[in-house]
DNA sequence: GTGATCGATTAAACCGGTTTAAAAGCTCAA
DNA sequence: TTGAGCTTTTAAACCGGTTTAATCGATCAC
């Protein structure tokens, strides 16, 4: 009943014509006599012909499909809100195109060389997206040795072989800071991510550096693991110190909520006593009490980018220039104020 | 350099035989020698053969992957907790069988549509996993239509032509409201997901029938979005109430966690003057001041069964039985608390 | 010794496209 | 009239597997 879909042999026994000159009218090729171009692409039209991929894939040597692999501990039920809006950026590229998107979701260090491996190894993917750059990240070593394009998710600290899209983290925690310092704080602490991740360090050397700016030194340097369980942690820490922060900048918005509730359980009021500061700005950010000043960036922009860029590569004519994005911009609700004289 | 992979035709040659002859070992067809098939599969074992599944795919009409299309607000860069864990267990499962998961993230209810309708007719994935049911989805029929096997995530509430793949939200839900009989409340109220999702309704209908069980009636009940948004105005509405309630029992974590804040914001104190209680167990469950009560299931196993019966039924010997999972059970934290008399 | 039977093996077709090399048709010059 | 030089078209090989039908060789009955 699901009558079988025409193949490029049916168009071409419609129009009269090879196979041979159907694909070359189908991919536009030049060498053909207009009016036979007019007659297959008809022909084409009239049987709802579809090219199947499949054929495409074997003979062409490519997968139509780019690679996503995320490293995630499922034991801490982490979902970036990142990521949701970033895929579906990088979906609205390759709708267009007839392309898709194979996701891996892997639990360790060790998965994940295993995943882009079996990637490259089973031709899934013609190439991979490569997020949550870490220092001296072994998948760019790792990726040139499988000859699998890849685009960067920010610029990596060593040399790479591979095109960069860059949404740049510092100037929002730039703009953070200078926010906390107009409101008269003085101590402020940093509670930062794991140093192994770029977006970590950049995200800390840039708090330290506005700081430094303003000639002072950091209230509090707490390094912590982007999970809301370390996010309470690293606050206690700083609540405990002696000279107390009065305000704490978080390098992501799961921490600073976690830290905010911390703050209210060690009897705190936020931002009366204590000014918190996110980054990402995730949904819950604009709806917990109070709501949270962070940083939102746009990833659905970055999403589309970074395919947009990726599929410049694999087309390979020349290299690829790197991309810069809008950087992520300061968004202020209720969870600074300015600092009370006590 | 990147020396071509050994095909079929290299380890016949090497093995002195057929392709044929290869073929039928490797997929361990009767009808050869012993002696044969042990010299082919050492063969290619020499050689690092693997099979190259655009071949594969293309010959046996199959595509050796599965598929997922998640349809998302990106506005609300709303990033279930569920899912990265189900996607994980799905993952755990393809990765042995060598298939791979296609992800589509869309934004609407057309995109949705047209999603499945390409990975259809591109051939991109053998079957698809059915989330978020709604009552009257149009995605049964389509996918009926569309000839795509599918495995649905929980039951749908109409006949349906897929097996089913069940993690029973009620049993928490009536475990979250006799907890909080137990604490001496009595007016209770809920906040409900759109009543167009089976798993919105089934929730709510399990919170109206506990409470009648024990002869009482909800002291309000919200249809909201399963957004922190619709979260703080649906808290904002009950709390307006004449009769305020006691506690409120959310049918999400991001609803109840927003609603939390707006509690605060009302100048409540939670659990004292209102007692919360969530529905996901998400990471920030646990680490929002106060910890929230909430109800736990098990997504990656859900992805693992999901998925292993989505391949049975592909694999299609016979019919394939639905699978019911252990339900998601209480977690009691520190967001509801005995009634106080007042 | 001949033919039937059976197990092991192979050659070739096939999946649905792309691509190459050759052929066919046409124009035009010598 | 021949053929050189184009443009247009086609046949066939190819991608790397699977599958079918045929073949080969050995065993067995008669």
């Amino acid at each position: 009943m699901a009558k079988d879909r025409p193949t490029i042999a049916d168009v071409a026994a419609r129009a009269g014509v090879s196979k041979g000159s159907v694909s070359f009218a189908l991919n536009g090729r030049p060498g053909l006599a207009q009016a036979t171009v007019d007659r297959i692409l008809a022909a084409a039209d009239e049987l709802g012909w579809r090219p199947s991929n499949r054929a495409r894939s074997l003979s062409v040597s490519k997968a139509f499909a780019l690679g996503l692999v995320l490293t995630r501990d499922p034991a801490v039920l982490t979902s970036d809100p990142f990521f949701s809006a970033f895929i579906a950026g990088v979906e609205s590229v390759l709708s267009r195109g007839g392309q898709a998107l194979v996701l891996q979701v892997v639990t360790d260090g060790e998965d994940e060389v295993a995943g882009y491996r079996r990637l490259a190894r089973d031709g899934r993917v013609d190439g991979v997206f490569l997020s949550d750059l870490r220092h001296d990240d072994p998948r760019i070593d790792l990726l040139s040795e499988l000859g699998l394009p890849a685009v960067t998710l920010n610029r990596p600290v060593g040399a790479s072989p591979f095109p960069a899209v860059c949404l740049d983290d510092r100037p929002g925690t730039v703009e953070v800071v200078e926010h906390l310092l107009q409101l008269g704080h003085r101590r402020i602490a940093h509670v930062a991510g794991p140093p192994t991740f770029v977006h970590a360090t950049a995200r800390a050397d840039a708090f330290v550096a506005t700081l430094a700016d303003a000639g002072l030194e950091p209230a509090g340097l707490e390094i912590s693991d982007f999970t809301a369980a370390g996010g309470i942690e690293a606050t206690r820490k700083l609540l405990a110190l002696e000279q107390r922060p009065t305000a704490i900048v978080y390098a992501n918005d799961r921490m600073a909520i976690a830290g905010l509730g911390a703050a209210q359980q060690a009897g705190l009021t936020v931002p009366d006593d204590l000014s918190i500061a996110g980054f990402d700005d995730s949904e819950l950010a604009e709806f917990v009490h109070p709501g949270l000043t962070t940083v939102r960036a746009d990833p659905y922009a970055f999403g589309e980018a970074a395919a947009t860029t990726l599929n410049q590569l694999i087309d390979g004519s020349g290299d690829v220039a790197d991309v810069e994005l809008p950087p992520a911009r300061l968004v202020v609700r209720r969870s600074t104020a300015r600092l009370e004289e006590s």
